[in-house]
DNA sequence: TTTTCTATCGAATATTAGTTAGATAATCGA
DNA sequence: TCGATTATCTAACTAATATTCGATAGAAAA
């Protein structure tokens, strides 16, 4: 029984959107799936299953699991670039650095912790997967990296961070503190605000220059 | 051919020494790829070849996959709650509290980048093992994180940490700038000492209450 | 209606991996 | 030297899994 069951049709009956769902649904899927068990450990039938289709089904939309993976590693990235790009961008012009870096930080959490599985997929399992799916998403990590170069070099020159610190190493360890929020926040409990603020007191207080000039 | 081998007699030649190396060997080989490349995508043969026996033979040693991995699980996070202990316990008593988490922290990371690759084994790939692993590892676990509970909540109290701070967020981030490190930093490379020190700047500095009382 | 194309499925395949069984080599105490 | 124990191997088994193939239902086009 295929049990065609069309549930996601909200706009007036668009072209080609019975197939656009259907993908969808795979690629919220393995998403979630890969995020929680990692790469290896999912089998296609365990993505088959939560979307509701028979394993074979699959290979209609995509060309290997591998492909799969890089679906759902390509749009975890984008989005986070996009989110945080984009909340940067509205701030004005002449906002103080500390700020920029405040929305980065709230942009990269909220992405992780409350939207999609997506991001989230990508920052947990990416250590794991195979070589040659990495190496097919660095241009878009190099695109995230460059974004947090800038900001904090930038903060840096100002004279807003602390002159003496290596920023490729904070900028790591930065990463650090926001991206284990995968491992231990569980979405459904703690508000993503309160730990937002816990990583910017953190991360600011952490390495900012010291306001008053001793000496 | 079964190609001998034992050039790890270093001690004369104690009585169940035989055993023990090859025991260490499989440890030693299966902490690495566990590692490496996570549990499910770690075959008991990667394992063998790079412990030099057949993979038939970790039967002898081993009930089963998960028994391993349990066992370099454990092994890690002794290691890192034992390191960590012992050099808080050879500071003296009186010595301030920023001083017991900056030692704390040096030897987190040490035990995670220079050390044997037991506890970085156990700290990268945790989340993505069967949850029957998970569960016989939890009081180790535990016992560490006591370790820094307290540590941080003495340090409140005593008024080196803001007040206002939830302890067990912040403890969860500092974990996470400082466990994020077995993802990018290539032991073979950098010094371990330059990003402890960055570490603890981000930590120190992060917490820390005011030196001077406003109003 | 007939034809065509899209989407889905069941079944088959080939490979791999964890595990077991039995044989055998190496070691050692007596 | 000899039997017993320890350690390791080869070969086989079984279950699982990614992937392929051919069939087919449904919709769209003709």
């Amino acid at each position: 029984m295929p049990k065609t069951s069309v549930a996601e049709r909200s706009e007036p009956a668009r072209v080609p959107a019975k197939s656009a769902a259907t993908r969808r649904k795979i690629l919220d899927a393995a998403a979630r799936t890969f995020r929680d068990k990692g790469y290896a450990a999912t089998t296609l039938n365990d993505i088959a299953d939560a979307a509701e289709i028979r394993a074979a089904s699959l290979y209609y939309y995509f060309r290997s699991k591998e492909d799969l993976l890089d679906a759902v590693f390509g749009i975890g990235m984008q989005r986070v670039v996009d989110a945080v790009r984009q909340r940067s961008a509205a701030l004005p012009a002449g906002a103080p650095l500390a700020e920029r870096i405040r929305v980065a930080i709230e942009a990269h959490l909220e992405m992780l912790l409350q939207q999609g599985d997506y991001t989230s997929a990508n920052i947990r399992i990416f250590g794991q997967v195979p070589k040659s799916v990495q190496r097919k998403q660095l241009p878009l990590r190099e695109d995230y990296a460059d974004f947090w170069r800038e900001l904090l070099a930038t903060a840096q020159k100002a004279g807003e961070v602390r002159a003496d610190l290596d920023l490729g190493i904070m900028r790591m360890l930065i990463f650090g503190a926001l991206n284990w929020c995968t491992e231990w926040h569980d979405p459904r409990k703690g508000p993503v605000r309160e730990i937002a603020s816990h990583a910017c007191q953190l991360v600011l207080n952490g390495i900012a220059a010291p306001a008053a000039k001793r000496g």
